[in-house]
DNA sequence: CGATTTTGACCTGCGC
DNA sequence: GCGCAGGTCAAAATCG
């Protein structure tokens, strides 16, 4: 997301999203296919930087095989991808020199070569030039991709607030159909194409309208039918209903509540519904919460029915206002685990040491939310959850229907079990950027990105034929669990990014879509449960 | 003295 | 309607 991020910052499988190519395979480029003898396009948003480091140092460290290209001087056409002829042009040009080299004496030779040299850094300028640039373009589409979420969401909002005002062909005008297939399905519209998936945002037209209904209907009681009264979007209808009772409290007051400003409607949105959904960490330590990289101020603490332990309820204090809180407690069965519930996202940059652990829980979240609420069946979409994330952890697949929010489990304190997991290498393999030995830095991204991805098949299931969907549906949860599970070191990674014991995470301000380096030996499992 | 923690009271939703 | 449980508030206490 930051076009400030460093070369081992690119996600293949993240970018992968942003194009039209959905197969990961394709962009399977850091290990296996150092073999590609060029690169068939100048592909700004897939296109590993590894793969640009790679050719720049075999340009220079490595160019005499190149003696075996003589015969090749055709000019490149202008189709030619620019990459392609960048490199090509180094070839020829080292080709040339080869030729020349058969007539020329010795001084010649010398001075070929060094113009060959000039023309490699040359090269190798153009392709940092090219590197920064590619990142600079990253950046502008993930920006567009940002205000395009927020004129979404905007736009869903201002729908919603005009409910019943409007007539059903303005909603049609405006949705192009989407609220109209809503009310014609009845039942939350099991055929409705969910064109809002790709927002990566859970935009529950149904969940809207109703707290926005129950909202009017509070204004209607009290004689206020100002509509700038509505708090349409609040975080849930316990915050409404508390916003409302205390609408005559001082600004104050208020605000040092953390109530959320009234019309402020897609940060509103987007908070409802990132904070319905949780993320709950289990690990085993002593001490009394996990570093998270966080700043916590514990604002209450509570004896929770069925756990002698007392539970403690942390906020967020790095930015004032800022959403986020934790729970945090002991497992009452083993009291060495402690379990942190995750609740929101931050509104502020994060240091380092906690991009991890944002990433994890943002990711996680709205990846659930774009799944679970997005959709009119949330049960089915926690069993996609649980079948995209689970099959490296069958056993510990959980489906809760006490759960008062969709809550994403990951379990950091159980032992490795793989005896159940298909066998590495087997399937696709998340193209992580680290050699083998090395730990994947993008898992909490990558899981994530398979509940991301396993959202949007949901929602493409939707709108598609049935039969096909059936049969993709049990392919993709299986690569995505296998891939999670291709790499015994995946679950170390995730222990080791969740507890942020990490180094050389990327600073950024975007808690969403940047990458960490990890390293760790831990292990983890992954449940999911709804209601 | 400001920041943080403690802790009892309060609010809300839910089940009976 | 009542009681329970979860969650939050805010004054008092404590800490650095």
């Amino acid at each position: 997301m930051d076009a400030t991020d460093s070369n081992n910052s690119i996600q293949p499988f993240q970018v992968n999203l942003s194009c039209s190519s959905p197969s990961p395979s394709q962009d399977n480029n850091n290990n296996n296919n150092n073999e590609r003898p060029f690169i068939d396009e100048m592909d700004f948003f897939s296109l590993h930087h590894n793969n640009i480091n790679n050719i720049a140092s075999s340009s220079t460290s490595a160019p005499p095989p190149h003696i075996h290209h003589h015969h090749h001087h055709h000019v490149p056409s202008t189709t030619t991808p620019i990459f392609d002829f960048k490199v090509n042009t180094g070839l020829n040009l080292r080709t040339t020199s080869s030729d020349q080299s058969m007539v020329d004496d010795d001084i010649s030779l010398n001075s070929e070569e060094k113009r060959t040299k000039n023309k490699l850094v040359v090269l190798q300028a153009e392709l940092r030039r090219m590197k920064v640039e590619n990142l600079r373009l990253r950046s502008l589409v993930d920006d567009a991709k940002s205000n395009y979420n927020d004129l979404h969401v905007h736009l869903l909002n201002l729908m919603q607030e005009k409910k019943g005002e409007d007539t059903e062909e303005q909603h049609q005008q405006v949705f192009d159909g989407k609220l109209k297939d809503k009310k014609q399905s009845g039942n939350g519209g099991a055929l409705v194409p969910r064109q809002f998936m790709d927002l990566g945002l859970a935009t529950n037209a149904a969940d809207i309208g109703e707290v926005a209904s129950k909202e009017l209907e509070n204004h209607m009681k009290n004689g206020d039918a100002s509509d700038e009264g509505l708090v349409v979007f609040d975080q849930d209808k316990k915050e409404i209903h508390r916003g409302i009772e205390r609408e005559d409290s001082p600004p104050d007051q208020v605000l040092s509540t953390n109530r959320v400003p009234r019309f402020s409607p897609t940060n509103d949105q987007t908070e409802a519904t990132m904070r319905k959904a949780r993320v709950s960490v289990r690990a085993r330590s002593e001490a009394p919460m996990i570093t998270d990289g966080c700043q916590w101020r514990k604002y209450g603490q509570k004896m929770a029915k069925g756990n002698p332990c007392p539970r403690a309820y942390y906020r967020c204090t790095m930015a004032s206002g800022c959403p986020v809180r934790k729970q945090v407690q002991r497992c009452a069965e083993d009291k060495t685990i402690l379990i942190t519930t995750y609740e929101g996202n931050h509104n502020h940059p994060l240091p380092p040491t906690a991009m991890a652990m944002a990433q994890t829980t943002s990711s996680a979240a709205r990846m659930l939310l774009s799944g679970s609420m997005s959709s009119a069946d949330g049960l089915m979409n926690a069993n996609f959850l649980t079948r995209t994330l689970l099959p490296c952890s069958s056993s510990m697949a959980t489906i809760s229907a006490s759960a008062p929010f969709p809550t994403v489990t990951l379990d950091l304190t159980q032992p490795p079990n793989t005896s159940h997991l298909p066998k590495p290498q087997t399937q696709f393999q998340i193209p992580f950027q680290q050699g083998v030995n090395s730990t994947p830095s993008l898992l909490p991204q990558i899981i994530g990105q398979a509940l991301y991805n396993q959202s949007l098949f949901s929602g493409l299931q939707m709108s598609q034929d049935g039969n096909q969907s059936q049969q993709q549906q049990p392919q993709i949860a299986d690569t995505v669990g296998a891939s999670i599970a291709a790499d015994p070191n995946l679950t170390a990674a995730l222990a080791a990014a969740i507890t942020s014991i990490i180094g050389g995470a990327q600073p950024n301000n975007n808690n969403n879509n940047n990458n960490t380096s990890t390293s760790n030996n831990s292990n983890g499992n992954i449940t999911s449960s709804n209601n």
